[in-house]
DNA sequence: ACGTCCTGTTACCGGCGGTAACACTCTGAG
DNA sequence: CTCAGAGTGTTACCGCCGGTAACAGGACGT
């Protein structure tokens, strides 16, 4: 039974079946099952796992081929802008557009591997996230590395926070709840007159 | 067989399920199951689920359990306090020490209903601390509702992503964190020289 | 012609959340 | 005393999940 799929090449079929992949999740978002992955790409479960190990590593690649993208543009909007806080603006607008373009890919990102077995070799989207922008931070101003890893995952939680309740109520236009966070950010609630 | 169990009140059975529960949870983490908390309470799973409806209803009502005691100690530490910058930091530290003390229940209440139906009538612990705080913000300063609402959710996924960092890799003292974050909350990388 | 590798399948495993169906005891009415 | 019924308990099952063993058949070098 080997007709109709003449791809030999492995990288190639990989392809095909993280495309397949992409399509599920889109549709069952976070809750994608390998079986429904596997049916929607026409092979059986064993192919999948033969290719990716397992669920985990699936995931992995899929949220690389997501990630590169956005990853590539949130590093830079932190290099880009005039001043630190038009930075912090562009790079929360980058976030929350991409969330605002693909929430399944984005609750799939963020949402998937909770309550994992956690010894997963694959850093998860929130943890590069933040660990990039700690990185960003410690080198923009000379802050102590435990201060800026704690403001890196702060900040990213922060933003994930308010996306998540951005997608579920939508209350306000992205152009609001970015400036909203910035002006957080930046003191606004600590200086707000009582 | 209705031996050894001499429990016919309902509330008091409810109350050793939710003990047992307990055990596992602090056992098994967000993975805990429903066979093994059935197990741990020396019963059969249907009398869970005729007690509880379904998981969720179980998992809401140790979450009740749970919360009732920290959700109070923040409202507290929310209202005590000099200064507005002591309240954060008597809050956020009030947050990162139930995190210090139990953390397989902070876990439980911030991981387990990740990527759930969300059709829950459960409103869950992370949700119900961001209104809080939406509210608490709101009446503070007189901000309009959509900003308190988007600070609120932002400064919980704040202080809950800096405190699952923290869980993770234990690199600071609690008071360390609690000054970075409350400084990052009150603007200090805004105004950090670069 | 034949063993071997590769690709593909079906069919299974254990564990999960959840439930149907049945067993036993206790109680109250006739 | 007897017998219906309500509770309370159990076992055994369902479908779905992630993951895998075991097998079927074509491609190919010797």
């Amino acid at each position: 039974m080997n007709d109709a799929v003449p791809l030999r090449d492995r990288a190639a079929r990989r392809e095909v079946l993280l495309d397949a992949a992409d399509r599920i999740v889109r549709r069952d978002g976070p809750a994608a099952s390998m079986a429904a992955i596997a049916a929607e790409a026409g092979i059986s479960k064993p192919i999948l796992y033969r290719h990716f190990g397992d669920k985990s590593g699936l995931y992995a690649a899929l949220a690389e081929r997501y990630t590169t993208r956005l990853l590539d543009d949130l590093q830079a909007a932190l290099r880009s802008g005039t001043t630190r806080r038009d930075r912090v603006e562009r790079t929360i607008g980058a976030y929350l557009s991409a969330i605002e373009e693909e929430p399944q890919v984005y609750r799939f990102l963020v949402h998937s591997d909770e309550a994992a077995p956690a010894q997963s070799q694959v850093r998860s989207f929130t943890r590069r996230l933040s660990v990039l922008l700690a990185d960003g931070i410690a080198t923009e101003i000379d802050a102590p590395p435990a201060r800026a890893a704690a403001w890196g995952h702060g900040i990213v939680g922060m933003v994930q926070a308010a996306g998540d309740w951005w997608l579920e109520t939508g209350g306000a236009t992205r152009t609001e709840l970015v400036e909203e966070l910035t002006a957080l950010l930046f003191g606004a609630y600590g200086t707000s007159p009582s």
